[in-house]
DNA sequence: AAGTCACGCAACCGCAAAAAA
DNA sequence: GTTTTTTGCGGTTGCGTGACT
């Protein structure tokens, strides 16, 4: 243990990269990769310190990385996972392909933020500034199980964050990791299908509730995908079924996973279908028992799941008294009087934003994003 | 036109975990 | 098993830039 001494170092430049020293980086890391950081600088002819080299090539010069204006669904999707992983930004960032943690960090602290306070939503816990109100009507109870949730996909998502990181050591380039089969080591999820075909699609993204949405229409087809275990049943009525995400950390051995969901997705939009018409239509309180093995580590999960809260009629979803027809991202557009949803129909129904139906939407706030953690595909969301 | 302020972003700092010796 | 080194992460800072007065 102990830190390096690093920038202290004496004759090391700091401050802003100039095109020169991109340049010199950008090409000895071409040539020969980064090997170790702190020997980098000499090599490649650097006036820095390996951290810095680093850092630079992490946040800026890497050739896998999106600059610019984050989308919606991005906005969204880090929205959703921050209420579920508070500011672990590497955490959120796995799920947002070509967006580093650092540029996932500052748009949260410099857009995001500023935004939730508006809506007067405090955005560390989520949860309205005045709490009372959450109290009365169970809130607070669907706010445990999200809660609870959250524990959970933390846990997951650091056995996925290092499972990540041990594939990536393996090879230089993530699409060398997909095995023919789309069996590869890396991040926890179920598998759905072996045969699925490799998608252009670039979401990297495994999620508790992804899976639990696949599991629960693998389960009910019969299908083969996770291993899912419905005590008392197939995923019917009353079932308890049992979602095993089974990781590996290099090969299947023990169980079989995919690199980043890749190719899971366009199964899961099929399966999310009959999820919310299989599933989410129960009125009795359905129990999840989900178990995440790695080498290294066991997760457990049991705990009531009660979507009581979550009865879906048409098209519509009821939350308590109230219809939420939007997603959570409009509300909170809609909200912040900044932006507006390009789809203008339904601008209408939220009663002008800007603060009128407050109270509202922040009773409904953690409902919208439980809503758009279920109801999400692939197709609205990176996320699922 | 000049000064001030607010904002966004790149980069740094320090801590802790993981890996290596 | 212990110590040292390396790497990764999250918080924070400071600079550049554009808007505003």
């Amino acid at each position: 243990m102990g830190r390096s001494p690093c920038c202290d170092k004496v004759g090391l430049k700091k401050g802003p990269w100039t095109p020169e020293e991109d340049q010199k980086l950008l090409a000895y890391i071409e040539e020969h990769g980064h090997g170790s950081w702190r020997a980098l600088p000499a090599k490649a002819g650097l006036q820095r310190c390996g951290k810095s080299c680093r850092l630079r090539w992490t946040n800026y010069l890497r050739p896998d990385i999106k600059r610019g204006k984050f989308s919606l669904q991005e906005e969204q999707t880090i929205i959703q996972l921050h209420a579920l992983l508070g500011n672990r930004w590497s955490a959120i960032a796995t799920h947002l392909p070509k967006r580093t943690d650092n540029e996932i960090k500052n748009y949260w602290n410099t857009h995001l933020k500023k935004r939730l306070a508006k809506m007067g939503i405090d955005p560390v816990t989520h949860k309205p500034k005045n709490d009372a109100l959450l109290s009365s009507d169970g809130q607070s109870k669907n706010a445990a199980n999200l809660s609870h949730m959250a524990q959970w996909e933390s846990a997951r998502l650091e056995a996925e964050a290092r499972l990540v990181r041990e594939s990536k050591l393996r090879s230089h380039s993530f699409q060398e990791q997909l095995s023919p089969t789309g069996y590869v080591s890396g991040s926890g999820s179920g598998s759905v299908s072996a045969s699925a075909s490799t998608s252009a699609q670039p979401q990297q993204c495994v999620d508790v509730l992804k899976a639990w949405n696949g599991g629960w229409s693998k389960s009910s087809e019969g299908g083969n995908g996770l291993n899912t275990t419905g005590i008392g049943g197939t995923g019917g009525e009353n079932s308890i079924p049992m979602i095993e995400l089974v990781g590996t950390s290099g090969s299947s051995e023990t169980g079989i996973i995919k690199e980043e969901g890749e190719h899971d997705w366009k199964n899961l939009r099929n399966s999310s279908h009959h999820y919310h018409h299989h599933h989410l239509m129960h009125e009795n309180t359905v129990s999840l028992t989900s178990s995440l093995h790695h080498p290294d580590m066991t997760i457990s999960m049991e705990g009531p799941w009660t979507p009581e809260f979550l009865k879906l009629s048409s098209s519509h979803i009821h939350v308590g008294n109230v219809d939420i027809e939007e997603g959570f991202t409009s509300l909170l557009l809609n909200d912040s009087g900044e932006r507006s949803l390009s789809d203008s129909g339904k601008d209408s129904d939220n009663s002008g934003g800007s603060g009128n139906d407050c109270y509202e939407d922040n009773k409904n706030y953690w409902n919208s994003i439980l809503y758009n953690l279920v109801n999400s595909s692939p197709t609205d969301s990176p996320m699922f």
